[in-house]
DNA sequence: ATCACACAAATTGTCGACAAAAGTATCATT
DNA sequence: AATGATACTTTTGTCGACAATTTGTGTGAT
């Protein structure tokens, strides 16, 4: 029961969704300059859905563009997750105020439900919670702030290209325990309609999940030097 | 001297900035059904370059699309006002809080010039500051952020929109001195290196903005009810 | 008079071809 | 051998035409 899927109706809607799916798993490496004609025939489409899902891929910044050069995709840097960090920071820090005032007590139960429910998966020691659970607990928030703007930005812009850090970074990883504690924290705030706490507690929670992937990201870098 | 000229390398650029200027001034009204066939002839190029500009200008949240129907200019409304300033507040914020860490020394010398300059236009009565001045005072923060996800959304984004917002409700409007006491404080926050006061000091700022905006709408709208 | 269905008109989506620009290789010159 | 100019190749940008879908209209039945 997703809440949120994006259907195709047109041919460049799905040309869209597969490149970037096939972007965001890694399956185009990072780096790699997107050739129009080799895609189009490779997806078996004409050139000009290719190009519109080519200029729909750069509006939410997985792919850069060059007048008259070509796209490629954007590279993953220490510095470019930092900077997404913290617009993320900042824009999920207030869809955590806004969703204390705005979101319906039905809203929250709902929340509540999810997080009794992944308190089950984490006592029986399945992390099965991170990926799917994870997400699933910060759009219900995103749509809980009931600002379409905030909602398109984060839910069809960033989040794609934040998975793609997660993904090509390998973060399976751990922290699953502490990062439900700080989600139970949050509902509470939002169930005490305190806007201030919420958002400051959704900054805070996304902020350690930064400092967790960074610490992956170098530690990563550190084993390639040694080896 | 202006800080930031994007300029138009290919056709389709030049429409999009065509277009859009036309859009946010109020040319072609919020609400219009945008005709691709139409356009094509009235800007004399291809349909496809003006598909391509009115893609871009989706992405701005400028128009919303629906596929197989066509193109609307967005309404402007209380609500998306709203909705549109909680999203600026919260990442000018953020653009506050970094510039406070990463401007250079020159770039704050540059600001605190800007705004004694602008003390010397308040004093001697002229609201000259208002639009100009006032955006170049805020690009300067988003730019001193130095982070590039943070820029593009501002810049390239979000304030056309905002643009559109002040220009179409007639925003030449007073609230000249209370804001420029406001932006000295926020340049007294980040030379001080102090991003917490800085973002703090620039979402209050935002706020205002959005109060006396909002304030003026209604009343204009009370007006159109007794007239 | 109203609703349903079918048909027509108009608009968007998709395609292949041409024009223009960038990149590449070759050759001449220093 | 290095550098610069020139021709060539490849890729992107733009165009007009066709296909598919939606919208508006009109006819007929209830």
């Amino acid at each position: 029961m997703s809440l949120f899927t994006e259907q195709a109706v047109t041919s460049s809607d799905k040309t869209f969704f597969s490149l970037r799916k096939a972007i965001v798993e890694g399956e185009i490496p990072s780096g790699t300059k997107l050739s129009e004609t080799e895609l189009s025939t490779k997806y078996a489409v004409s050139r000009a859905v290719i190009r519109e899902a080519i200029n729909r891929l750069e509006a939410c910044h997985i792919v850069e563009r060059k007048a008259n050069v070509g796209a490629r995709v954007v590279a993953l840097s220490q510095a470019g997750l930092e900077e997404l960090y913290q617009v993320r920071e900042s824009l999920e820090g207030m869809a955590a105020r806004l969703a204390a005032l705005n979101m319906s007590d039905e809203d929250i139960n709902g929340l509540t439900q999810l997080l009794n429910h992944h308190a089950s998966n984490v006592k029986s020691g399945e992390s099965y919670y991170q990926e799917a659970g994870d997400v699933d607990f910060h759009y219900r928030i995103i749509l809980g702030s009931k600002n379409n703007h905030l909602i398109t930005m984060l839910v069809n812009g960033m989040y794609h290209l934040i998975r793609m850090y997660r993904v090509q970074l390998g973060m399976a990883g751990p922290r699953v325990t502490t990062a439900f504690d700080e989600h139970q924290h949050i509902v509470r705030a939002i169930r005490n309609r305190d806007p201030e706490l919420a958002e400051m507690l959704m900054r805070r929670h996304i902020q350690y999940s930064k400092n967790n992937i960074a610490n992956k990201l170098s530690s990563d870098n550190s084993k390639e030097r040694t080896s």
